[in-house]
DNA sequence: AACCTGGACAACCGCCATATG
DNA sequence: TCATATGGCGGTTGTCCAGGT
């Protein structure tokens, strides 16, 4: 018959993700590569059901994730596709390859609608009462509204062509894995000293404040029970992880972070060390985003261009366009905004 | 100081398409 | 071919926290 079931519904864990949880399950992944997530938690010992495993990989401990602090250019691109695709969030989220489609969502619906509903609204004071042109700053081009369905059956194919990404200076045009490549060589894993990269938070950072945290709280924990009792079962939260999978440098470090009462500042290089840059096809696959670890050669053939579809173009020049309009959106609005194209 | 409210975000839920035995 | 698990996605909820009353 068919598979065999995912997991048991008894005994799921269910909640934030703990450090702890969250080192075990990097440490799994360093080691097997992302993919085959019924095994994840049955090999690492995670009382998790493997979609939550999945969407905790790829929301938040994933390399290569940018979180918070959308840049006026994510806004104007993220208000642009949500205008082109709805809410359509994977999609949009595979223009944004540091950006994970719940982040993107997140913001959206927490930030840019009211910002939008905002704009509308002194619009529609302003604006004349039987004005055709939206009073949105978003333009949507005439041909959208009929074109929707359009989109829709178009955009997977859209996903595949030239996509119009930016970077926190430039835009580039480039397909997402292609960028998703550059990203690769610009994240945390990379050395290239791009000043730029250093703003991107990494899921390196993530994992370092979670650890952060941790440590503190461990570095406390041992000291309170040093001048006070053993420690009360309630610990069970910061027992290190099952020690089957975890590797050597991971123990190296654990012990040493946990026996000599390593300062939290320690935990950055802690888990850059812990984890070192993957070989370039591993890498691909781990920045591939959105779990589509390996959609198939199409998401894997390009790098070159390719001719655009009508709203491809559209997209990128309206983008080019309205990219300044859009900035007024945003209260820290940038005053000159290279473009490279 | 206590309570209330709203914002922000992580995580869950449910549906769907696809893969698999 | 069919039944079922898996992975992906979008919507929604739950929780934490800061600011206001």
């Amino acid at each position: 018959m068919g598979r065999p079931p995912c997991c048991d519904k008894e005994g799921i864990k269910k909640g934030p993700w703990t450090p702890e949880e969250d080192i075990i399950l990097v440490s799994y992944i360093q080691e097997h590569g992302p993919g085959n997530w019924r095994s994840v938690p049955i090999n690492t010992g995670l009382m998790r059901c493997s979609k939550s495993c999945r969407l905790r990989w790829t929301n938040y401990l994933r390399p290569g994730i940018r979180r918070g602090n959308f840049t006026p250019h994510e806004e104007a691109i993220i208000v642009h596709l949500q205008s082109l695709l709805g809410n359509r969030w994977a999609a949009i989220a595979s223009y944004l390859p540091q950006r994970t489609d719940n982040d993107i969502k997140n913001y959206w619906n927490t930030h840019l609608k009211k910002k939008l509903k905002k704009q509308q609204a002194i619009g529609a004071i302003f604006a004349p009462p039987d004005s055709s042109s939206s009073s949105s700053s978003i333009v949507v081009p005439p041909a959208a509204t009929t074109t929707t369905t359009t989109v829709d059956h178009h955009h997977r194919d859209m996903l595949g062509a030239n996509l119009l990404v930016s970077s926190k200076d430039t835009y580039y045009y480039a397909r997402p894995p292609a960028e998703a490549a550059a990203v690769a060589r610009r994240s945390p894993f990379a050395a290239d000293g791009d000043s730029s990269s250093s703003s991107y938070a990494s899921s390196m950072d993530n994992i370092s404040r979670l650890l952060t945290g941790f440590m503190k709280q461990q570095h406390d924990d041992a000291a309170a029970a040093a001048d006070t009792k053993p420690p009360a079962p309630a610990a069970q939260v910061n027992s290190p992880p099952p020690a089957a999978f975890l590797s050597p440098s991971f123990h190296h470090h654990m012990s040493a972070g946990t026996g000599s009462g390593t300062p939290p500042a320690a935990s950055a290089a802690y888990f850059n060390d812990m984890m070192p840059p993957p070989p370039p096809q591993q890498q691909a696959a781990l920045m591939g985003g959105h779990g589509d670890y390996d959609d198939g050669p199409s998401s894997r053939q390009h790098l070159q261009p390719s001719p655009l579809s009508p709203i491809e173009k559209w997209l990128f020049e309206e983008a080019a366009e309205q990219v300044g309009d859009l900035m007024d959106l945003s209260e820290d609005c940038c005053s000159s905004v290279p473009m490279m194209f």
